[in-house]
DNA sequence: CTGAAAGCGCTTACAG
DNA sequence: CTGAAAGCGCTTACAG
């Protein structure tokens, strides 16, 4: 059915050899000789099956990108970068949404050990056995399971600092803090870190939840931190979709912000979408996904990598601070 | 260094073609050796090499998604569904964001001939020779092009005409149309024909802007489109990010909505962000995913396939109109 | 029920 | 510079 190199090989009068070598470009060909195979190739309307191709350099060329759900701006922008990445070193991303299902992350694994792909990044937070991974070509973001799997992250305990004091150097007598705990071993876990830290720097109470929250309690959650403090007159959001839950929130309970209430967010995301205009720590989504891409191409060669990669945030004034 | 069928059926005792029909839940396989192969899998930890078994099979069990831009939330949606209902027949689905560029579209279109792929579903409007497409499984949303790729669209006409009469039996006295205008042949076309059906039925003026928007020129059209025509007091929107930037520049412009302006948009997606609150006509996003999803499959299986499926919108009132 | 062999479409030493 | 052959890791008639 479809023209294979025998075809072309026939047709040109040379050995299938001799073919594979001008499809690759190698100069040891005669110019005569490659004349007639690129005709042959023309002639025949030739492509390369790359399945062929790929079974004998054992590489598929494809990386999987694994994010809790790709409908997510956050997680639509990084795959946005991703794919750009990746396609300039010649590689395709499948995309998969976790859905909160442990089982995709399984899946994952499995393609990787089936060479459907050659590696992955994981954004998603789930637990996993060491040696289920030996051996897999496998990066993330945020997340420090492990010593295995190098990751690159935001700084996020200056920065999460920094923006608690930017709000007490703004009057507020009482912060707060309500994020939405990772399920394994993260980074962001260091907000809570910088902001205790901070607390304890002012002499001021600490007002903390940071629980895993399932995606819908979201209100819910909000709504009881509103009601359980109401003194406080500023919180730090962490969480890529809490904030916007937050803000909300806050502002159909009657709150005035920034006046009562000020409001810092970690992932300043959905300004881009014109959603809102919260005060927030801006992670740098292009460069955090062109690293990570860049770490598992390294990996699957088998190269040298750093375990851990922190980038700069930018701390952007919205609305939602005085 | 990897372990094969080979090592597998060494270690068993069998022979490999056996071993693949265990692997391959064959029945006609003995108890015992089956019991035998499973062990050895077991003990050399084998996985099968999928490369392999593609090439065999001539298939890759991979489809591509062709989007102008994954990060939009519209574009981002449908991907999500499209990868949930690949995945439900086996399929992976690779991402990508043509960016406005065409070669994107023809990387593609390779990627199929090469058996990267076994088909696409594109998104993005772009021109195309008939005969380079000429057995390549591909599906698209909306666009019309020749009458080999059929794809799925919404009832744009009659939800444009619909969404037109409200907004003029609620008081509209002169209403215009906005819209970015697709590339190539487009069933979003129609809304502008609807558009200028209504205006003759009811014997008004038509004030129509439809034409190929840059990306990054929105609110610049928008603000022509609106300085132009003082005297509109209702205006229907056409394209997935024109509404917004129209709803915020009417807004910065001074115009009272719904009382001075009212608009309806096609796509009322920024809704499910919180963005805004414009009336809309919505697109069954999912059911478009799902549908366009099993038309390509059933297309790279060469079984017949309606090359037009209409879906219905809905028409959801939000502040924009009275 | 099972093994030996051919073949999927390529690449790559190995000779010449 | 070029061809014949082996091999990537599988599946699948074909015999038995």
């Amino acid at each position: 059915m479809e023209v294979t190199i025998k075809d072309v090989a026939k047709y040109a009068g040379v050995g299938v050899g001799t073919v594979s070598r001008v499809i690759n470009n190698e100069k040891a060909v005669g110019k005569e000789t490659r004349k007639k195979v690129l005709d042959a190739m023309e002639a025949l309307n030739y492509s390369r099956n790359n399945m062929a191709f790929r079974l004998r350099k054992n590489e598929t060329k494809i990386i999987a990108l694994l994010v809790p759900v790709i409908s997510h701006p956050f997680f639509a922008k990084l795959a946005y970068y991703v794919e750009d990445e990746a396609s300039r070193f010649g590689y395709s991303v499948i995309l998969v949404s976790s859905q909160q299902k442990v089982d995709k992350e399984i899946d994952i694994i499995t393609k990787i050990k089936q060479r459907e792909v050659d590696g992955a990044v994981f954004v998603t937070h789930y637990m996993h056995k060491e040696e289920e991974l030996k051996g897999c070509p496998i990066v993330s973001i945020d997340r420090t399971f492990g010593e295995r799997i190098p990751y690159v992250t935001s700084d996020n305990y200056d920065a999460t600092k920094n923006a608690i004091k930017y709000m007490i150097e703004h009057g507020a007598k009482s912060v707060g803090f309500i994020g939405s705990k990772p399920l394994v071993g993260s980074e962001v876990m260091e907000r809570e870190r910088a902001y205790r830290d901070v607390m304890a720097e002012y002499g001021m109470t600490p007002h903390i939840v940071n629980e895993i929250i399932q995606h819908g309690e979201e209100s819910l959650v909000v709504a009881d931190f509103i009601e359980k403090y109401k003194d406080v007159d500023a919180v730090f959001v962490s969480g890529y979709t809490l904030s916007q839950f937050f803000y909300e929130e806050a502002l159909s309970l009657g709150k005035k912000i920034p006046e009562e209430l000020q409001i810092v967010s970690y992932d300043g995301i959905f300004k881009q979408w014109g959603i809102s205009n919260i005060t927030s720590v801006e992670q740098p989504i292009e460069e955090m996904a062109r690293q990570v891409v860049r770490l598992l191409i390294k990996r699957i060669h088998n190269e040298e990598t750093c375990q851990r990669t922190v980038l700069k945030t930018k701390f952007i004034l919205g609305t939602t601070t005085k």
